[in-house]
DNA sequence: CTGCATCCTCTTCGATACTG
DNA sequence: CAGTATCGAAGAGGATGCAG
């Protein structure tokens, strides 16, 4: 029976709960709802999941109606939200709202990941208020072990890369701090100039694209949304 | 470390998912944004869950900050949503929202409770369209099993009060079917005309409360919005 | 009765390794 | 690239106990 995992509840709350909380789903609903399709690249945006964990719950979302796998000509190699998962937009929009306006910014600040918060950025990215010709920019975190030290994005005719190895190009501008101090800014709860002022983070470079820092900085989404607590 | 039960993401979907999605929850906070404070009475909203769990989980949102615990001095022990909580009404009603809209009624109408259903009719009857005495209105579910089978709505003065046994009082409705169909009309998936037309419900008594029946009858508060699902 | 705590069993999850 | 397989650890469910 489904009588182990169901709430046994007709209630529409319980019905969507079964399916939407179960541990890792909203997360998944996030790649999705930012446009990821494919296996590999969901794993990219939910690094500690187990990849048979993953493969269990794009199962259950389908039986469930949120995804549908779009067999390419060889094999099923993609999923894709339904109409159902693209309606639940809103809902994961709203939690990730309230976990803005609630959740203590010390809390947050525990789970800091460089390659998430990298990946982050090359996606939001402005490429509009930086110069018109490739832009390098670096970004190192000391504090970090060698492996996750330095990152580079690249922006290029309005493309932006991301790379955990020095590309070789001239950078046009090392951003220095800790992860901590460049992630609070990314979420909107404080901002470049108070984190160079208070010396957390440090420009070398470009004066032009320093100053320029905030805006082509691609904020979270959540950012500009007033918070309640620290 | 915190690595177990953390998703080891800053991301605000994240955070707030590691306090919210997990199993239970969402029905607990359902409960507390109904207006339900006590510990029992929230055992009556999640009936199949272990008391043990239920303590572990209000521990867990006192944590959180999303409920807290007021200690009268005296009497039991209360726990309300805090602002933080109250601003979480949004998420639940829109995941309810969505769960009726887009899961099957076959899916949902696996899992009827008749004690779920006359608690939540109770909560939501109107009387005002019922005479201005004292009604006795008696729903029979004859494919039950005996102890779940008969229910009394007795509504005296505006007051409605739900029994399991018979509190004596002459009966001026009968309303007599499968669960199936009654738990259906609740959910505003069908109509009380439709059932009886379909003679999956019998209404006998007093024709001027037969009649108004649609009206006095609280619908689920998801009832009035369209689906998009069978 | 309310509000849990304990003990035990069973399911789920996570880490790692491996395959077509 | 896109998943399976395996196995120990953590979590959930059920029964029972118990203090106020």
């Amino acid at each position: 029976m489904e009588s182990t995992s169901s709430y046994g509840q007709f209630c529409p709350v319980a019905m969507a709960s079964e399916i939407i909380c179960k541990r890792w789903t909203t997360l998944i609903l996030r790649e999705f709802l930012r446009g990821t399709t494919r296996f590999n690249d969901l794993r990219r945006g939910v690094p500690r999941m187990s990849p048979s964990l993953l493969s269990k719950r794009l199962k259950e979302l389908v039986e469930a109606g949120v995804i549908e796998s779009v067999s390419g000509s060889k094999g099923p190699a993609e999923y894709r939200l339904t109409p159902a998962g693209e309606e639940l937009r809103g809902v994961v929009r709203d939690l990730g709202g309230w976990g803005h306006r609630w959740i203590e910014s010390k809390v947050s600040l525990r789970n800091l990941d460089p390659s998430l918060l990298m990946w982050d950025m090359r996606r939001s990215l402005r490429p509009e208020p930086l110069p018109p010709r490739r832009c390098t920019i670096q970004f190192q975190y000391p504090e970090l072990p060698q492996v996750q030290r330095n990152w580079w994005l690249v922006i290029d005719e309005g493309n932006v890369d991301l790379c955990g190895f020095d590309p070789g190009f001239e950078v046009d501008l090392l951003v220095r701090g800790s992860l901590r101090s460049m992630t609070s800014v990314w979420m909107g709860m404080s901002t470049v100039a108070q984190e160079v002022a208070k010396r957390q983070l440090h420009l070398d470079g470009d004066p032009a694209i320093a100053s320029a820092m905030q805006h082509w900085l691609g904020l979270s989404s959540f950012a500009a949304m007033p918070r309640r607590v620290a």
